[in-house]
DNA sequence: ACCACGATGCACT
DNA sequence: GTGCATCGTGGTT
């Protein structure tokens, strides 16, 4: 069982562009807690969304009753439903007044303080934006969780145990989106086994 | 009020 | 590779 302590990212990291956050999470840890419990989860995928003039963004067409959490204060979650099935996780980036945020797209849990509910590989594994949210039990009473808060925070951002190095990290354009395909958002650790996508978009280098 | 569709994932062929 | 479950959101009528 690993010991891991570590001071949440504080707000200014979270003060930059999407695409700098999404990059810099990589190799990072989400911690969540519930109670006595705490889950340590390894972060291996992610998508910049907004910043400026961008049509797959949910805040391209300025703020709406979903999206308002993207124009606000940067470091504050925006969990959304997806398909009517799935929750997607977002932290939100930039300056207040230009929208942005980060999508968790992949996640392993690397240390958790409750039994494993089911196989361990399928518990640890979380491949996709909808087994991240589900494996961490994150759903949308979780939208406008502020992650900066304090240490003692329910869900928070920290460091990883090692930076990782910039040339195992890949970019590719984001997937599952039919506008804004151009833009290369899509941040992953190279070969990592929760990075969805085919094959070739989990090995082409940055 | 209506309706097309989506930042998906899984079962099945 | 194809089909589909399932529903909130937001643009349109």
């Amino acid at each position: 069982m690993l010991s891991m302590e570590c001071d949440p990212y504080p707000r200014h990291f979270f003060e930059r562009s999407p695409d700098v956050v999404a990059f810099d999470l990589i190799g990072s840890h989400l911690v969540v807690r519930r109670g006595s419990h705490t889950t340590y989860a390894l972060i291996v995928e992610t998508e910049a969304y907004g910043g400026s003039d961008d049509p797959a963004s949910h805040s391209f067409r300025g703020p709406t009753p979903r999206s308002e959490v993207m124009f606000g204060p940067a470091g504050v979650l925006y969990v959304y439903r997806s398909y009517g099935i799935h929750w997607c996780v977002n932290v939100v980036t930039g300056m207040v007044g230009l929208a942005g945020a980060v999508l968790l797209r992949g996640a392993e849990i690397v240390d958790r303080s409750e039994e494993l509910a089911g196989p361990e590989s399928d518990a640890v594994v979380l491949r996709g934006p909808g087994n991240l949210s589900r494996g961490l039990g994150i759903t949308d009473a979780d939208n406008h969780l502020d992650c900066c808060q304090s240490s003692q925070g329910r869900i928070a951002f920290c460091g990883g145990l090692q930076d990782v190095a910039r040339d195992r990290i890949g970019r590719t354009p984001r997937l599952g989106i039919s506008k804004g395909v151009e833009r290369v958002s899509r941040y992953f650790l190279i070969g990592h086994r929760a990075v969805s996508g085919s094959r070739i978009q989990n090995v082409t280098s940055a």
